[in-house]
DNA sequence: CGTAGTGTTGAGTCAAGTCAATGGTTGTGG
DNA sequence: CCACAACCATTGACTTGACTCAACACTACG
């Protein structure tokens, strides 16, 4: 079980290249470490945040609710993704972000994260290059929620995620673990819970995936990609990085 | 008419602090002008960048076309606006960056501001922060297409445009020019464009909003703000920056 | 003055939503 | 160990917002 700072710096060194006194400084980060209910906040809109959090392990989801009441999860996060860089040299968030699953949560202060982006030039560009790929997954949302239907928003979703889970190690044959119930599920591709059910049964039906207790099993992933229009570029996950040291 | 870098500069100081030494190295730049015609590609989906555009005149828009050919809008970009901080230190773009009217850009190669970037924190942090905001105005366009009906979706992008163009001095009295085709705002909003017509038509006959050749005119902020539910807070326009100086 | 792009309108269809009832599972407390 | 509650998944029946197709009007421009 990889520590906090460790997850960290993988994340960071998915997009860019960390000397080894950035690692360094990044492991002197003073870190404290809390374990959370699922629907804890780590973020509430509208509210001033004096902390970083990174998440350990466990799911959580950025989320907004509009005036009318809906809900809508704009994306997810893993283990080893930054919870807010917003909250860095900003005072005020615009979204909220909470468990989905029970994990633990690394908290840095703001001020010393700050310092570190200020002070060390390959940080910085980490933590822009973090920044970037997480906008080009808002901007996959937008596609996603836009112009698919029910059926194939849900592959994309569920190849999203595969390939996310893949990445840190935590999907084995194609399946993974999905600890979301058809009612998040909807609230993340904008239907309702209903036709997420019959979505996912019609993905079944075809054999694309299977279902066991909140688990996806899928043995054709080529298909599911295929289905969906889905391309891993947006995920920026191949260190496609102009050396710059 | 401010010239290319006043707008830039500008633009950067919308959400963070420069100093004399940063405006001066950024005036330093080498800066290129082109007048483009619309439709003309910024930044074409998958291609290698070797240059840094910022729009001086005229309007873009983001953009990304599905396998099934459907096209959608995933911000506009105004003057003064970078047209992509992602080819920073970054290979590959996922989207394409289109003029939507006539216009003049100026480009800067990549170099030249990556090594502004690692150099200057206080630049680097502008640029993180004009990331964010955007990062942050596509998690409210999930939001809209997901979670409104087609003539609240129009109305908040309608409230967006508004407001943006207000900060940079383009609109007068509420009225502002919109050179969008109801097709373009069709792929901005996610809704066919016989479907925009009749909602712009809606918007209209409630007297929310007048239309003239290309132009919109609003006597009712308010009353469109509240039926869309739009809040300003997520453009992140105000200097909330916590000096660090 | 014709052509092409855009805006407008009507009619019919369909994807997805809503409402409502039924089953399953899990957890808890008596 | 059972009864109950709470939550989630499933299914059917019906409604509706939005799409498609198709025709027609307006405007700008060469």
């Amino acid at each position: 079980m990889p520590g906090p700072f460790e997850l960290l710096v993988r994340n960071l060194e998915l997009r860019a290249c960390l000397s080894e006194a950035d690692r360094a400084a990044i492991h002197e980060l003073k870190l404290s470490e809390r374990s959370l209910e699922p629907l804890t906040y780590l973020v509430r809109e509208a509210d001033r945040v004096g902390q970083c959090a990174i998440l350990i392990s466990g799911f959580a989801y950025r989320q907004k609710i509009t005036d009318a009441g809906e809900k809508q999860i704009l994306s997810i996060l893993v283990p080893g993704d930054a919870v807010d860089f917003q909250a860095l040299f900003t005072d005020v968030t615009d979204h909220s972000v909470q468990m989905l699953t029970r994990g633990d949560v690394g908290y840095v202060a703001i001020d010393e994260f700050e310092s570190l982006f200020m002070e060390r030039p390959n940080i910085a560009r980490a933590i822009l290059l973090a920044v970037l790929a997480e906008a080009s997954v808002f901007r996959e949302w937008i596609v996603n929620v836009a112009c698919r239907r029910g059926k194939e928003r849900i592959a994309h979703l569920l190849c999203e995620i595969g390939v996310r889970l893949d990445a840190i190690g935590l999907s084995h044959n194609g399946s993974y673990d999905l600890p979301m119930t058809q009612g998040d599920l909807a609230d993340a591709v904008g239907l309702s819970p209903v036709h997420v059910n019959r979505s996912l049964k019609t993905l079944e039906a075809e054999s694309f995936i299977r279902r066991g207790r909140g688990a996806i099993h899928c043995d054709n992933w080529k298909g599911m990609r295929e289905l969906c229009g889905f391309n891993a570029r947006y995920l920026h996950l191949d260190r496609l990085v102009r050396e710059t040291e």
